[in-house]
DNA sequence: ATAATACTTAGAGTTCACTCAAAGTCAAGA
DNA sequence: TCTTGACTTTGAGTGAACTCTAAGTATTAT
């Protein structure tokens, strides 16, 4: 598969996937005769994870840590094992502060929605629930 | 209340703070006699909203243009509504990666787990269903 | 065979959202 | 009053993640 089909594909620049492997985001990607990519299924489930776990906003350096372990076969099966948990702990973390975020605009919109039709915005009966950066301590 | 404490309340750092103000993410904060900010209930609230919809990824442009809207007063009331609503669908998109990101850790987690004890990976019964990123089209 | 298009690399540039530095002002304690 | 530490502004610097540029090579259509 060209790196144009792959791009189409996930939706990523071809830059970006010519990034991802240089920096290691994913290992190196097959090569025809010409020296031009041809990824095979193997490297486009490679480029999957790494665009899923990116879009959620995994950090490009957890990324090449996995494929880094990966590279250097099953001794590392472990520290791969508590890497993912860790960045699935990340990502709760980052869904916890969309759903957060989500109430708030609720909220909101509610009240906005009710001053469409009346004209004047009432903050006041009832405050948003939301915990979201409130009382860090 | 001083800008120390804001930040401890909310986690952002002062020169955060500060930007935002700048910048209007959030609108003027309220100074004491000598110039120093002294934050009001009102000037809260503000911070609050910016740190819960910045930290679900809600671009800075949003919140300025948000802000700006506010300080036009009751004309823009609708516009505003429509500016949360299109944020909203922003945040559930982000939230929707989130999910799709933690089926695809959860499975490959699994396998891990397994691999530990055996000490082969096996990636061949029952892939990860999950459609993130794939088939764009 | 040749022209047009698409690919390659290395490295520089851009964007977003802060974060820091420098130079000066304010406030509280000795 | 003086000193110490926290505040102020303006503007420059930083890090993450791309994104673009330039110069060159490969592939495809005529």
């Amino acid at each position: 598969m060209t790196i144009k089909e792959v791009c189409s594909r996930f939706g990523i620049s071809p830059d970006t996937l010519r990034y991802y492997e240089r920096v290691g985001v994913i290992p190196e990607v097959h090569r025809t005769a010409g020296g031009i990519r041809d990824y095979t299924d193997e490297d486009i489930g490679w480029v999957e994870t790494a665009a899923c776990f990116r879009s959620a906003g995994m950090p490009i350096e957890l990324l090449i840590e996995y494929v880094r372990l990966s590279k250097e076969g099953d001794g590392t099966i472990a520290a791969r094992c508590e890497l993912l948990k860790q960045a699935r702990e990340h990502i709760l973390a980052e869904r916890q502060k969309c759903d957060c975020a989500l109430e708030k605009m609720n909220y909101k919109i509610g009240v906005y929605e009710k001053a469409v039709q009346t004209g004047v915005l009432d903050w006041n009966n009832g405050a948003c629930g939301c915990k979201c950066n409130n009382d860090k301590e």
